[in-house]
DNA sequence: TGGAATAGATAATGATATTATGTATATAAA
DNA sequence: TTTATATACATAATATCATTATCTATTCCA
């Protein structure tokens, strides 16, 4: 198993939102996208990209549409839909007030962060 | 199911860890200890806990002795070992780590955090 | 022609948190 | 004295979601 596949439960699709704010975008360049800002420490696989996103269709947070494949296989792109946006705006909430609480409960009294 | 269980996943030990890093504890203690400090937020339930004691057990991160039941049924009260310490100063680092990588990966560019 | 990079898909597996349920003790209220 | 409540531990069954392992397919380049 990935060194931290657990920590990004509940997190794969908040990550997927965010970066289908800015743009449209399909699997493979997503799952790219995320292993290059992951320094190394955050590896979300291919597969769980793409489970993500037929959980995150069913669920009314993404549209598709079949593109072109510029240099290799057909692409099926993604688009945030209006809920996804909404969702999105929640779980970054949730996101920052989870992260102090975790601080507190993680390094303790001791806040020398 | 309840609200945030993805988020605590993987972080459920390291609390632990950490609550037995200030002193010895059991179960319940433990239990309310996190539910209190959890802001409505963070909610691990008693079965959780225990379920987790038993893992660190085994993995040898924890040990474990009976304690006299004041006030209800007898306590089995869990120490951290030197292996427990240990995983716990990784862990902590980990978090800290982690928590900038999804600030950047949740947040994105504007870090008007 | 064959390998590498690109791109998508899914069945099977695994880890862990929750639900549901059960046991047991002590104290305070009725 | 019965009952409710708080304390305390335990475990089987279930659910969720990320991973592993495979498979298919296309394009470019050597």
């Amino acid at each position: 198993m990935a060194q931290n596949s657990d920590f990004l439960r509940g997190h794969t699709e908040t990550i997927i939102l965010r970066l289908l704010t800015e743009k449209d975008s399909y699997g493979y360049e997503i799952s790219k996208n995320i292993v290059d800002s992951g320094q190394g420490l955050v590896d979300i696989k291919d597969a769980t990209i793409y489970t993500a996103f037929r959980r995150m269709e069913n669920d009314g947070l993404l549209a598709t549409y079949w593109g072109d494949g510029v240099g290799g296989a057909r692409r099926r792109y993604y688009a945030i839909t209006e809920k996804g946006r909404r969702l999105y705006a929640e779980k970054k909430e949730e996101w920052t007030k989870l992260k102090s609480i975790l601080d507190y409960l993680i390094i303790g009294s001791d806040k020398n962060v």
